[in-house]
DNA sequence: CTATTATTCAACTGTAAGGTTGAATATTTG
DNA sequence: CAAATATTCAACCTTACAGTTGAATAATAG
């Protein structure tokens, strides 16, 4: 028994690098041809492409080829199915925040009411 | 100059792999020692371990050593600046949501009338 | 003390990831 | 058509990753 490989692993694998999540903060903004999603990076076009091939089989961006000029627009599905399989620890870190905030509480009290910062 | 390495890329990582993602589900439910967090997986318990020390490393899992048994817990805070940086894309899937919502809302009105296109 | 249990360490393997350079393929421009 | 532009393909290198097996360490139980 195989286990096909879940969508979340490429999708987390593609946000996992920082020049990829540079390329879709942008690709938020505006879609963009590969040269000028390059353009900010010091590392070659090539490495750029590259990554582009990355977040494209992750299906994170659509390609438009228009002539010599390929057309990159974001596809955020998959960012919500990733978002969503973090939903269920939301109770987790702002159970986290309760108790600080408990903490908090608990320290002005113990300042015996005089003056605040 | 060279970059310190984002938190994000170590997060995402981390999650970029299934049976990661398994034993943060699972810890999610009760912290559990390492035997016990392997016994699911077919792998070794080997291999299990190191997946449990990249979770570590990546600051998802908490290790408190009693004895010869370690257990293991969550620790949300990184889950949370992963599920940050989505944030902003949320406008994006939403908007996708809304536009197939306008979409089925007119070709509900165009089975009245007759074929177009 | 010895045996068992819980866990890591070390060494090795295969494969993929991120980067490079150089050439190839199309398309647009002069 | 020739030159410039946009992009990928191919080969290569280095390093990291997921997994294995076998031994080491440490704590508990009999």
């Amino acid at each position: 028994m195989r286990f096909e490989p879940h969508a979340l692993d490429a999708t987390y694998a593609a946000l996992a690098d920082p020049t990829r999540r540079a390329i879709l903060d942008r690709l938020k903004e505006e879609s963009s041809r590969v040269t000028d999603l390059a353009r900010p990076f010091t590392m070659s076009l090539n490495a750029v492409s590259k990554h582009i091939r990355v977040l494209e089989a992750a299906g994170l961006v659509e390609r438009e080829i228009r002539g010599r000029e390929h057309r990159l627009s974001l596809k955020a599905e998959k960012l919500r199915a990733a978002a969503e399989w973090l939903e269920p620890y939301r109770a987790f870190w702002e159970e986290r925040l309760d108790r600080l905030e408990e903490l908090l509480i608990q320290r002005r009290a113990e300042q015996g009411g005089s003056g605040e910062r």
